[in-house]
DNA sequence: GTCTATATTCCGATAGAC
DNA sequence: GTCTATCGGAATATAGAC
């Protein structure tokens, strides 16, 4: 995500700025004036590259939204322990976070504006896969190697400690009067602190 | 905030209107065409009562902010124990969120886009008070009753389970497959569970 | 492919009758 | 106070020259 190289062609010129306008501003705060002027070209070359605002939002949203996803499945999937699984959860969703603070963002609350149509357009089917962790939550809770607790409690738990930090960054940062530099401390502290906490509070 | 009278006056009906629209909409995707719509009236007497949208988004998003503050900080500046405090903001802060789900998601974002300037806008001046739960949480750990944490972290944990499964509702209904209904269901447990969550978490 | 100029649609706001 | 009609600007989109 954060582009190193120079954007070569116009194309990829245009995304990248449409990426930074939509994070920043969503769908409808947008304005095709901004993405163009973000990549030195005029609007006209935008609808020449993409034909509509809608066609090209779409195309940022469903790279966003899919670039999560992956590897959550590999990860979720996998035959890992339960512990292990939501240790390298927590730590890579949170890096990736770090770098990308305003995507969760952007993505749930485009999601809340569709909340139906978009499953099939914007994840092309994919959707994160939840299924063997919900059943290894399930099994460690029957073999009464962890509290008994509904999985899907669990998983909202560690997705909210994960996520809305992020999402409610400027809040938090204001109500607890915590600079941006010591924020992103915070944030670093919570690859390892997330799951420990996770770990204690359902372990006997 | 959940209206069982009906909107007498024509100003509670544009309030009324204008409150579920931009909190459906947000600020920049509302149209005064929906408000007007909404509250069975025409444009012009939008702007005649408030003098333009963004004045009576103001009005709406400083009731709705606000609406949040007084409770919280009564109970943060209080001389409870510091786990009465945990288990009764859960509690109450859960159950106002059921009442009125969407709100959370409208005022953080809406934050985000203004980080600066709504402090003294908005809140009039006022701001979540958590200085002296800051220094329970320290004391507690100083006396050696709970684990070692930094306050901050744990106000962030706390805030994120109570808030995030609100924010995104839709997203992990979907990922998980759960309906309305069963994810109400969940809401209403985690009032005492996240408490406990919390409170197994940091217990010795 | 890229630009300028323009068409078109939409929306916030106002004027003015009742 | 409430309405209809309309203005004026902004934003998406297209036409057409280079």
């Amino acid at each position: 995500m954060v582009k190193v190289q120079q954007d070569s062609t116009t194309e990829e010129k245009i995304l990248s700025a449409a990426r930074k306008v939509f994070i920043a501003k969503g769908m409808d705060g947008a304005r095709m004036q901004d993405i163009a002027d973000e990549a030195g070209i005029n609007k006209a070359l935008l609808h020449y590259y993409f034909r509509s605002k809608e066609k090209l939002f779409e195309e940022i949203f469903k790279e966003l939204s899919a670039q999560f996803i992956p590897r959550v499945n590999a990860l979720f999937e996998s035959d890992l322990p339960l512990f292990e699984k939501i240790e390298i959860f927590c730590a890579e969703y949170i890096s990736k976070m770090i770098e990308n603070p305003f995507i969760p963002l952007f993505i749930v609350n485009e999601i809340n504006k569709q909340p139906d149509i978009f499953l099939k357009k914007m994840w092309g089917g994919k959707k994160p896969m939840v299924a063997k962790l919900v059943q290894q939550i399930d099994t460690e809770v029957k073999k009464g190697k962890i509290k008994n607790i509904h999985p899907a409690q669990l998983l909202l738990n560690m997705v909210s400690m994960c996520i809305f930090p992020f999402i409610g960054k400027p809040l938090c940062q204001m109500v607890m009067g915590i600079s941006d530099s010591g924020y992103r401390q915070l944030m670093e502290e919570r690859k390892k602190l997330v799951p420990r906490f996770i770990i204690e509070s359902i372990s006997k």
